[in-house]
DNA sequence: CTGAAAGCGCTAACAG
DNA sequence: CTGTTAGCGCTTTCAG
């Protein structure tokens, strides 16, 4: 009755062949002629008969599954680059594995267990998270193929933007509407990082300032924490210098969320009085019209997906791809009034 | 040079033991001197071993990993969930597996692969998803033990909440405010479901009515998508009848806040002249100051994990949880003008 | 094109 | 408590 129990053998000794020209067949290698082969598919079909992965992964040495490691995915960021990486492996016919790192205490269990997680997988994918810095490169320290997507890493391929260089087309939006005291709402450094996607970001801003003949002003700088609610706080900062500015920069939609709703509660018109642009392109910037730069995440984690099968299957792909950040202009920009 | 090809005999070799003592030892198993044991896992140690997990797989049968079937994970309800899943299998030394429905080609792509998934993994967690209706019950389906969350699953043990007493709450809450014209913004129906979320939703939100004798008006029911910008068009209906709202629900919190934005859009102020709850607590609603009805997602999520895993090392674990769900009144709900 | 046979690295009786 | 040994189910040379 358990269906489980029946094996290359049983498919085989129904085929009258040998249990190599069904494994030829199942796996569509050559070296099975055309009739044979159609009638062991057949009859594996029928049989409901599928290769048993573990064992063929003893055998073979391959996993035919790859894994992903990533902050917490209730998180925008990594969850969407999650669903594009899963779109293409699913096609492939590539299982997913998991591993999530919430905490700094996670972290360092990615790092103590990874060569091991590793061993469970023919390719690596690190979603927003650094994991060199050990003088090992990473292809080296995890012994697989790795790509990285939204930072780069030393010795493995990655899929990222130039935050330095979208963020200051988004402050060049806001200037070319005419701004000139223009603010920004910063993300958290982070610890493990040399230059940090914030640190970045912020040389865009001076950038475009500094491009414009703008002066920058350290009273316009605004620290947030990535959440909705330093968004708030961080405007609301910002709206009760003795001169305000007329449009701000925030370093990642949902500060740009906070940052609106701050506005609103200090009765500032957005964007009659204050335009604000994010960096993102959320869910929800459609549905609030949140001018913002659009981050494809979906779509570099399906790009990475490839690229991590094609390091598999070793076709030497791009090894440092970098992703456009277009500007998506909506409601809150406007020319200074 | 190449480290992976280290196995069990060599630290057998080693340690001077037989392989079973090895196995026994790194596996926490009886049967094993104590100093031998500490040798054994010493000298394992230093040679950086670990067990081969498809070989030790094959061997016991086991795979020391769950498959986690869920809808976009880009959605806040499965990526919270996921979240607590991982971090009590994580702890439990399982992986996770992963198997992601965007589309309904995904879901029947999900039947139709379910049974090779679930060679896989030695449990199932089903997030938001329905898979029954086959006549079978889903452990015999899947043969694996399952756990549904968000659903009630035929011959599987579940974690949900009860829709219909929780919306029932959300509109009571609404009515000891004092309102008595109350609209409904309505998720939408899934077809594979007999009795869907919504249609639970919507007879809690009649059950409330009901007990607090008011008419139950259906100008007041305005169907959304469960998106931010379907709250905002169903909520632009409510306030354009004849008659609108004082106290509108919202099926969710995402709706809800397109519902937010819709009334300051149409200078509508909340809570003075609307009130407004959602329901899910979302990220987003404590920073928004949403009133709602909060699901405990990840709490879900970790349950499910530890009864997946009491399932399958045999320990009966209750099969079916319903989780409380609390109201959680912030600035959006009030006493009616 | 097809088959035989030697493993892949570990687990689990079974013996001692 | 410890060791022996027969597999787990498949892949892959190597012959034919």
């Amino acid at each position: 009755m358990d269906e489980g129990r029946i094996t290359i053998d049983d498919i085989a000794a129904a085929a009258g062949v040998s249990v190599a020209s069904v494994s030829r067949s199942l796996r569509d290698l050559p070296g099975v002629g055309p009739q044979t082969r159609k009638r062991i598919i057949d009859i594996a079909d029928e049989f409901g008969y599928e290769l048993h992965p573990q064992a063929s992964s003893l055998a073979s040495g391959r996993t035919s599954t790859v894994g992903v490691a990533a902050p917490l995915f209730g998180t925008w960021f990594p969850s969407r680059a999650l669903g594009g990486v899963h779109s293409v492996l699913a096609e492939a016919g590539y299982d997913l594995l998991i591993f999530m790192m919430s905490t700094p205490a996670d972290r360092r269990r990615f790092l103590r267990e990874a060569r091991s997680f590793c061993r469970r997988v023919d390719g690596l994918i690190l979603i927003d998270t650094f994991a060199g810095a050990d003088g090992d490169s990473a292809d080296a320290f995890f012994n697989r193929p790795v790509v990285a997507v939204g930072e780069r890493l030393d010795g493995a391929a990655s899929i990222a933007i130039d935050n330095r260089l979208a963020s200051r087309r988004a402050v060049e939006h806001l200037i070319d509407l005419g701004h000139e005291r223009i603010g920004v709402i910063t993300a958290p450094e982070r610890a493990e990082m040399s230059m940090s996607t914030s640190g970045l970001r912020r040389l865009g801003y001076e950038d475009a300032l500094r491009g414009a003949g703008l002066t920058i002003d350290p009273t316009l700088v605004a620290a947030g924490d990535g959440s909705i609610a330093s968004g708030i706080e961080a405007m609301s900062r910002l709206l009760s210098v003795p001169e305000p500015p007329t449009g701000v920069f925030c370093m990642s939609d949902e500060m740009a969320f906070g940052a609106l709703r701050a506005a609103q509660n200090a009765g500032v018109p957005v964007p009659d009085a204050l335009s604000v642009i994010g960096f993102d392109d959320h869910d929800f910037a459609a549905a609030l019209g949140l001018s913002t730069m659009r981050q494809s995440v979906d779509e570099m984690g399906m790009t990475a997906a490839r690229t991590v099968l094609a390091l598999i299957e070793g076709t030497e792909p791009a090894s440092e791809i970098t992703w456009d950040v277009p500007l998506v202009a909506r409601q809150t920009t406007a020319a200074r009034g």
